[in-house]
DNA sequence: ATTCATAATGAACGCTCGTTAATATATGCA
DNA sequence: TGCATATATTAACGAGCGTTCATTATGAAT
């Protein structure tokens, strides 16, 4: 193999374009060029344009929130919820703050109404994980009489929307100077949150 | 004139393929076929796609939130703050259910990153009104002493971003058989603020 | 050094795109 | 009735699209 990088370069190279553009509105001329080759090199490594598509969504599911954000140091915060809470948010966050992942949320924005090929792309879909995992630390806190007696399934809804629409507003575009803001307006959800369910 | 409804025609039309395939998905002629007539004819009504585009913003930017929920019987609500929440919320999201309204919810969605012509389109643009109208309604009941004395730009965040999520997840295909599930998350929605800003 | 799979190239295909021009038809008014 | 205007049609343009194919360059294994 000469550049063994080429099939990995396409897929970064489409996510950006297509994040940028959308599906239909970058072409594989597009994609070739920026990454410096001619169009039908693209061929040897995927078979159609709607095959790239499914590869870049192949790799995001591969990796579970769970595994980028509960780690063992966290968990052993839960003595202290409200500070549990602040760090899984601010992890939470900094994932999202990478600049695949800013351009896999405006790709999954974009083209959630449109059908390419066979592939589903939703933003339930997407929050499903993140809800469900909030849903279990919430009924965990409620057990423990941590919190009030809340159906942990609405506090999920109501921990996780805030967080998504901050996430829609302010963390799509490429320029990071509103990081701070981001930040800031998710600790003041999470100090909303924190004394509406607290005992 | 002979068909002076030609022209709403093909901004509706406009609408609704935009909406489903996305600006670079839905093609001129794809309208101008859907509405029975060639494509060379839209350019009797409007001198490009991009104006066909600003034309359905500009209808939209028209007509503001305030005009379409804020009436007069509601504001008599005010008495009862809960109540008036609740049917603040039911007022919104029966506006939000519309077909012209869902549609452009999506068009948003898909097209707040891609640049056509000069036209700037931004969830944040989206929300603006109706977050100012809910941080002028919290800091009058703050004031009023109804509710805790809480940033009332904090509190129009959080009533705000769980009904836009809702809006986001469920409110933005065609089916309208979901409609029961939306009333329902957002009663619940507007169940769990009161109970936490309440005095 | 030759072989051979891999990966690049350039040219071409059939198609759709947005847009324009020339032309035809129908309507409203003098 | 006839003329001006509005609105439609047909045809064509240059361009870009996704994709294919024959060909050439590359680099590792024999």
């Amino acid at each position: 193999m000469k550049q063994p990088n080429t099939k990995q370069l396409i897929l970064s190279t489409a996510l950006d374009l297509f994040s940028k553009h959308g599906y239909a509105g970058a072409s594989i001329r597009h994609i070739a060029r920026s990454i410096g080759i001619r169009e039908s090199a693209i061929y040897n490594h995927y078979k159609s344009k709607e095959e790239i598509f499914s590869a870049i969504l192949s790799e995001f599911k591969a990796v579970t929130i769970s595994e980028k954000i509960l780690s063992d140091d966290l968990i052993e915060d839960l003595v202290n919820p409200e500070k549990f809470l602040k760090r899984f948010v601010i992890k939470l966050i900094s994932q999202w703050s990478s600049a695949t992942e800013r351009k896999f949320i405006r790709l999954l924005l974009m083209e959630q109404f449109t059908k390419i090929g066979s592939t589903e792309l939703s933003v339930s879909g997407y929050l499903i994980e993140l809800r469900s995992i909030c849903k279990m630390i919430f009924s965990e806190m409620s057990k423990h009489n941590i919190i009030k007696k809340v159906d942990p399934e609405i506090l999920a809804n109501q921990f996780t929307a805030p967080l998504f629409l901050i996430r829609t507003e302010y963390m799509t575009n490429d320029d990071v100077k509103e990081i701070n803001k981001v930040y800031d307006l998710a600790n003041k959800h999470v100090e909303f949150f924190w004394n509406a369910v607290k005992l």
